[in-house]
DNA sequence: AAAAAAC
């Protein structure tokens, strides 16, 4: 470590730290990291970069907020600047789960390689394929892309990986949730095995561990813990709630806390829909963000919040991980999230570099299953809060609803809380839901439409439906809801049936439910191969 | 259960 540096900053601080001139990079990245702003290293840029520089597998264990994407984008960018990329031919690929993740990266690199004559391709899905293979003729340096998108590419012959050096995966923990490993895995069979890799990945989980040992050479372990930790920057808090008051007690919520800027996750895309146009209608200012919205809509849904146009973002977990928006003052959970892990991932939208963060879900007497869950992960119960004006949660319910059985799909009870509070009191438990008469004609009809398939799916068939022999034979004709024929699902729990036949909606034509045989034995598979060479 | 990612 420079002398000079050393003082220097012994002025300012009490313990120097070493800047970014420290760590081998070259003169004209240090130029555009200095512009960019930056001037320390970030625990896991100081730890990686110098490796990355050595030439030697990384394998990364940190989340974003750590500095993670500098540490491989700036040694990457100072070892490809000594020469040039031919056509058709990248020499670096970047892998992200999410397009707006790439964006992210893909804007590092701008923001970092102003000096630096290298250029980047950014593959992901929902753009136009022209540009990117216009791009590509060109010759890339840096290929940033989504898993799909790439392996299209490739298919169609447009890009070529032999001469790939460098690979990144990044956030390996969220590709393997998403089902991406095996087109991971593909990629990376297409890369020359004279290679460097890094891998980085939030979490250390067995699957994590297998896969890095399958694409890395003795990597160097880099362990960084997150800069804010749940327990002492963010603030949290659960609200009890009645489905039927959440948007109520988030308007309320949103309205008593100083808001600055807030992301708002909701479990479903239908929900995020729902609730921004019902945000938007009380004056709020919004933008929504989901995977089924346009891709020119999501980057400039994100780009307004960033740049602070709009205070709350309803969005689905596609922003739950990774995308980093600085000094977001809040995180609501307008669901708690079907898995523990994502609730944790959320709420470290906010709270960042050392700023106070709060974070606060609503939580109805259908969800304590998952908040129980939520609080076992972070070891740390939530602290219950209240709302004027609005139905308290009944302690008891509450209690009950925990110790319930888990119930396929969104289950019986009536979704109207208030009917729901009634109930309690006259000692209704959950398997005696409320009988039909008791309902209103009209919302019992509505409620089985919303419900839909899966509810089936997840119960058998019910009550009202003929006996299943029957039901087979019907004529297929539409019934009307209440008295509708069979579906798919109900067929189910004959047993010499496998899993249900997909894309034909309720009309299976009936040889696709003939039985597959058995797969043959090892001995029957050789004869089988024989037989096919001498046809 | 749901979300993400290719046309």
């Amino acid at each position: 470590m420079g002398d000079v540096l050393a003082t220097e900053a012994s002025v300012e601080e009490a313990e120097p730290l070493p800047g970014f001139d420290t760590l081998g990079l070259g003169e004209e990245l240090l130029r555009g990291i200095a512009e960019a702003g930056y001037v320390t290293p970030t625990p896991i840029q100081a730890q990686a970069i110098p490796i990355v520089l050595m030439g030697r597998d990384v394998l990364g264990v940190a989340q974003t907020g750590t500095g993670k994407t500098a540490s491989f984008v700036l040694p990457m960018m100072d070892i490809l600047s000594g020469s040039r990329a031919k056509a058709r031919m990248p020499r670096s690929l970047i892998l992200e789960p999410t397009r707006e993740l790439a964006l992210q990266v893909a804007e590092n690199f701008v923001k970092y390689g102003k000096h630096l004559k290298l250029n980047h391709a950014l593959l992901i899905g929902g753009e136009s394929m022209d540009e990117q293979k216009a791009i590509l003729n060109q010759g890339v340096d840096v290929l940033i892309a989504t898993p799909g998108r790439l392996l299209d590419l490739f298919d169609r012959g447009r890009i070529l990986l032999a001469d790939c050096k460098i690979l990144v995966i990044d956030e390996a923990d969220r590709m393997l949730d998403m089902g991406f490993i095996p087109d991971v895995e593909r990629i990376v069979s297409m890369l020359p095995p004279l290679r460097q890799t890094l891998f980085f990945s939030a979490t250390m989980a067995p699957e994590i561990r297998k896969l890095a040992d399958a694409f890395l050479q003795n990597p160097k372990e880099i362990k960084v813990s997150r800069a804010a930790s749940v327990a002492t920057t963010i603030t949290t808090g659960v609200l009890m709630v009645q489905p039927h008051d959440k948007r109520e007690a988030l308007r309320q919520l949103v309205r008593r806390e100083q808001v600055k800027n807030a992301l708002i996750f909701c479990n479903r895309k239908r929900d995020v829909d729902v609730l921004f146009k019902s945000l938007k209608k009380h004056g709020f200012s919004v933008g929504s963000l989901h995977g089924d919205m346009e891709q020119s809509a999501r980057f400039a849904t994100l780009n307004k919040f960033k740049a602070d146009e709009l205070q709350l973002l309803v969005c689905s977990d596609v922003a739950a991980r990774g995308i980093d928006i600085g000094g977001l003052s809040h995180v609501f959970n307008f669901d708690v999230p079907f898995h523990a892990e994502d609730y944790v991932h959320r709420i470290g939208r906010t709270g960042r570099a050392g700023r106070e963060g709060h974070a606060y879900t609503l939580c109805t007497p259908d969800d304590m299953k998952l908040l129980g869950a939520v609080e076992k992960l972070t070891g740390k119960p939530i602290p219950r809060m209240t709302l004027e004006g609005l139905d308290s949660v009944d302690p008891d319910t509450l209690a009950e609803a925990a110790e319930r059985p888990s119930r396929g799909g969104r289950g019986r009870r009536d979704e109207r809380g208030r009917d729901n509070n009634r109930g309690r009191g006259a000692g209704r438990r959950e398997d005696e839901r409320p009988r039909a008469e008791e309902r209103p004609r009209g919302e019992d009809r509505a409620r089985d439409e919303e419900r839909g398939s899966h509810e089936e799916r997840g119960r058998g068939r019910r009550d009202s439906e003929a006996p299943r022999h029957e039901r087979q034979e019907a004529p297929r004709e539409y019934r009307g809801r209440d008295d509708r024929p069979y579906r798919r699902d109900d067929r189910r729990d004959r047993d010499d049936l496998g899993p249900p036949v997909r894309g034909f909606g309720d009309s299976v034509p009936a040889f696709m439910l003939i039985p597959i045989p058995r797969p043959r034995r090892h001995d029957d598979a050789a004869e089988a191969s024989t037989e096919a060479e001498a046809a």
